[in-house]
DNA sequence: CATTACAATAAGTGCATACTCAGTGAGTTG
DNA sequence: CAACTCACTGAGTATGCACTTATTGTAATG
């Protein structure tokens, strides 16, 4: 009877996609294959079995990311549309993958045209709610005049900047947790 | 007599930096050594002459850069300390070194840690006469009451984030240039 | 002008990597 | 249970790179 072979591979691709994101997480996205086979406990050819090419691997990992972010910030909208609750919830994804964005920040240069327009496209979605959020407040009188993109430029500017420099900032450690409120406090601080 | 051959060593030394900078700046860090030879119409052996190794050459880049930016920041220090004039000043630099600039900060991860402690003094450097300008304006009680670092890092963060998107921002044009007056007038609004 | 010094060359060398492919053995089928 | 399928293997191939070295030609030296 069928489904033992099927199964087998199925598990073998979501072992490589799992060891994938944890080799790129903790040792950057130019990691050679081969250390991703070990870490899957898979031989270095089984990868090219599941995947035609290493990009097309990473692209898989990428739109993953891309969908979680997006059903997580869409679960928010019940919420109202408050500000500083979208700047936490934002945080937290973020604070969720935070290896794997981290390198997504900080290899961006190096990632496929292709990996560039998703990350794009993730970007802006948070755009999206971020402005949401802001017009209500910008009509209650609570924000200051400052075009809108200048303010959301200015909040990713300064978690990559965090994000970047994590290693300084909080060695060993999740800088996005231990600095999240401050974020938020000083950011919101400016904007009003 | 001598000077004949000394000059010639030294010309093509200059030659290769040049070349470097002008390939490292256009194509990135991880461009093959092959390039710089050509571009420097130099044999590929050449550079191993005057370097021992592509990171010697590198952090020789590195290094006419940091001079060159410590000496502008010193030459400002007469002009009093208005904060505006600082961060005017600060972008002029970045725009006179912009190209390589955009890469030291994209490339940051993939820097050998020498390099960091360069780049990290760099911005030592930077933060050292921002603070001096602040703390008279925060004690004229024009800015706000936020820790100095997280306006440094902000003010930073802001400008790395337009340096990394230039292409999207400003496709085939400096990003700095063209957003410069932005870019300082809406940090103002921010931080006042 | 014979000898030496040395900047510059270009054809290697060695290594790391992505990707291939002929072979293997366990699952599936009639 | 015999024949077949196919996920998986791992040694092999091709490529791109930093760095080496034997050689060359020319300036310097006595």
């Amino acid at each position: 009877m069928a489904g033992s072979r099927k199964l087998q591979k199925e598990q073998t691709r979501e072992r490589i996609i799992a060891a994938a994101l944890k080799v790129y997480s903790e040792r950057g996205f130019s990691s050679p294959t081969t250390v991703i086979a070990d870490e899957a406990q898979v031989s270095h050819g089984s990868i090219f079995v599941h995947f035609p090419t290493v990009e097309s691997l990473f692209l898989c990992l990428l739109d993953g990311f891309s969908q979680d972010l997006k059903s997580e910030l869409h679960s928010l909208v019940e919420c109202g549309n408050d500000i500083t609750k979208l700047l936490e919830k934002h945080l937290d994804i973020l604070i969720k993958h935070e290896a794997f964005y981290k390198r997504l920040t900080t290899e961006a240069v190096y990632l496929p045209e292709e990996a560039k327009n998703t990350s794009f496209h993730i970007q802006s979605t948070v755009s999206i709610h971020f402005l949401q959020a802001l017009e209500k407040e910008i009509s209650a009188g609570e924000i200051k005049h400052i075009p809108f993109h200048m303010i959301f430029n200015t909040w990713l500017g300064l978690i990559h900047y965090y994000l970047l420099n994590g290693d300084f900032f909080a060695p060993n450690e999740s800088v996005l947790t231990r600095y999240k409120n401050t974020l938020i406090e000083c950011f919101m601080a400016l904007i009003k």
